[in-house]
RNA sequence: GUGCCCGUAGCUCAGGUGGAUAGAGCAUCGGCCUUCUAAGCCGAGGGUCGCAGGUUCGAGUCCUGCCGGGCACGCCA
């Protein structure tokens, strides 16, 4: 409906051309919107505002050129000039009549579009540490992910969604030695758990699961781990301490000993994550890992790109990348001083590989503490000869838990977070999703757990839900009275719905494709949330104003093909937020 | 100190790439269930859009400076 307008609009614009209008704007620039006002009809343009001066016009005089030359179209019942200069459509009620049929005749599919005309997009979210459980923080990042690659997918982008495993380094070892010191507890060895280990209890399976598979075949005496290491905090270091740890088990079980514990971990971890995130109904395309990355010699490729670049440099025995030549705040170490590459070059090479594998546009979902890490991406990419503006990063603000009006702490390394899984079970899957998602992903989230568990009207997710669960309600009523829904009728004699809520819910409806459009466009699922809500207090009004099931049965037919509609696209929305919509509560 | 995000009703937040009289939920107050689900609807009160300048026909929205809050600034991952 919109783009018609714009179309209209434009071709009326061209006929201006060389008499009023000195040169056409920019394709971009002829754009209409909708009003707020009922009285100003739905969509307005405030064009003959923005060409009066050029054009040294009258706004209005402008504006009313600018109607004259309107070509006719059976969607528009009047057009008129309003306050200084806009222009205002009134639609016609076929207009209305149209989009409910497409509505009816698209089903599932009605609001998507091809906007996005198949070009390749990556999102990688969540993407954290296979070390621990997922805490409510990535969860929030999970729905976002999760949904705005829904979101993208709808308006015809060619998206693939990713989780890239940090299964390489430091973070990785420790977990393994934490599992090793449960293991060896389990053996029967007395020795202190290291300060800076994994010390939360998912440990304890994994070194379980490692007595299963080893045996006694890993079981060193605690002596022999200890002797000779450095003080553990508070008394000593405890970095130095547990790195000396990870060594002193190398050497003692081996490195092919060490990997079978750190590969049982991992997998033991990854199958935890990808089960608890898909329950939350947030699959992926693909688990990309950095150790396999480094493996494959992505990493040496990228570094070798940046060589032939001439943007590296040895400095200190380490090896540089010039990042500030591409808008960074300051050069980043690749190769460290003893030969270890860091976590930046991995990461610049992962990115390279994105662009590699082809796509045109990579999002990165990001815990909003990541920041900084975006700039030294992208200069790390220009560097190596793609287009710095491909990345896009989108940072998501951090979580609050509150309990009525407490608020529940949250450790970090420490044991004591509540974690993704312990939430769900508490406030279920489809208020978790909507919690997350009902505010912008830019604005620190407080998520109240009462809130989202009662099951009164202070809680907003039942609303939307039980907009389409009365729908499906009025449908069996039908059905009970013994009367029949005629969709053809129905849709043939929308012109019948004449009550200001019915014109109000046919406003609202015809107005999902262009939020859907917008959320894409700017990223923000959240609008999509808002929108359904307002749809179902579009809704809910006419419910309680009209009867659907009338004696009438043009008129009932009408109605009903209304419900319906409104039925069909608050499911189409709730499926790309991961909501179900039940047709009973 | 430098960089990023933010500041809108008592509380929690929207505000469509600069448009017409700034909106919603909760909370408060007053109404609506013998009639398709009251997890609903209708009405009322409530605002110096942090402050001060600037850009223009027009600013909550864009620019600058201040005030206040959150986060980040490793040869960690």
């Amino acid at each position: 409906m919109k783009q018609e307008l714009e179309r209209l609009l434009v071709a009326a614009l061209k006929t201006l051309e060389g008499s009023l209008l000195a040169e056409l704007p920019p394709a971009g620039a002829v754009t209409v919107e909708r009003t707020r006002d009922a009285g100003h009809g739905e969509f307005a343009t405030s064009v003959a505002l923005r060409l009066a001066k050029a054009a040294r016009k009258n706004p209005r005089e402008l504006a009313a050129a600018i109607v004259k030359a309107l070509p006719s179209s059976p969607l528009i019942e009047r057009t008129e000039v309003a306050g200084a200069g806009f222009i205002n459509f009134h639609l016609a009620r076929a207009a209305y009549a149209s989009e409910l049929a497409a509505i009816h005749a698209q089903g599932d599919a009605y609001g998507e579009s091809r906007m996005g005309a198949g070009e390749r997009v990556l999102v990688e979210f969540v993407s954290a540490n296979p070390t621990g459980p997922l805490h409510v923080g990535h969860g929030r990042q999970a729905a976002y992910g999760a949904t705005l690659a829904n979101i993208l997918t709808a308006v015809g982008y060619a998206v693939e969604r990713e989780y890239y495993i940090n299964d390489a380094g430091r973070q990785m070892d420790i977990l393994a030695v934490s599992t090793w010191v449960r293991y060896l507890e389990i053996c029967g060895e007395t020795l202190p758990f290291p300060e800076n280990g994994y010390r939360g209890e998912y440990v304890r399976p994994l070194a379980a699961k490692l007595r299963a598979e080893a045996g006694q075949g890993l079981h060193r005496s605690a002596a022999a781990v200890l002797e000779g290491l450095p003080a553990d905090a508070p008394a000593g270091d405890k970095e130095a301490y547990i790195d000396a740890l990870i060594t002193r088990c190398r050497e003692l079980i081996g490195v092919d000993g060490f990997r079978q514990v750190l590969n049982l971990a991992l997998a033991h971890m990854l199958a935890d994550l990808r089960e608890d995130l898909a329950e939350f109904g947030v699959l992926f395309d693909h688990w990309t890992s950095e150790r396999a990355l480094g493996e494959s010699g992505a990493i040496d490729h990228a570094l070798a790109v940046l060589e032939q670049q001439g943007r590296l440099e040895r400095r200190e025995g380490a090896l540089w990348f010039r990042a500030t030549e591409f808008g960074d705040e300051k050069d980043r170490v690749v190769v460290r001083e003893n030969g270890v590459k860091t976590y930046f070059a991995s990461d610049i090479a992962y990115h390279l590989a994105k662009c590699e594998r082809g796509f045109k546009r990579l999002i990165d979902v990001l815990g909003a503490d990541h920041h900084g890490y975006v700039a030294r991406v992208r200069a790390g990419l220009i560097a190596m000869g793609q287009p710095g503006d491909c990345l896009e990063a989108t940072l998501i603000q951090f979580v609050s838990l509150f309990r009525g009006a407490e608020k529940i702490p949250m450790g970090k390394r420490e044991a004591q977070f509540v974690t993704l899984r312990q939430l769900r079970a508490e406030v279920g899957n489809d208020a978790c999703r909507f919690f997350y998602l009902m505010r912008s992903h830019d604005q620190p989230l407080d998520f109240d757990l009462e809130l989202a568990k009662s099951r009164t009207n202070e809680n907003p997710v039942y609303y939307i839900q039980y907009a389409h669960a009365r729908v499906a309600s009025v449908m069996k009523q039908l059905a009970a009275r013994g009367l029949h829904f005629d969709l053809e009728a129905g849709l043939a004699n929308v012109a019948r719905l004449t009550e200001a809520q019915e014109q109000a819910v046919l406003s609202s409806l015809t107005r999902y494709p262009e939020f859907l459009e917008q959320a894409a466009v700017n990223r923000t699922p959240h609008t999509l949330v808002h929108y359904l809500r307002e749809l179902a207090n579009t809704f809910h009004t006419y419910y309680n104003a009209s009867a659907f099931i009338v004696e009438d049965a043009t008129l009932r037919d009408a109605r009903l093909a209304l419900v319906l509609g409104v039925a069909q696209v608050l499911k189409n929305g709730l499926r790309l937020l991961g909501v179900s919509a039940p047709t009973s509560m």
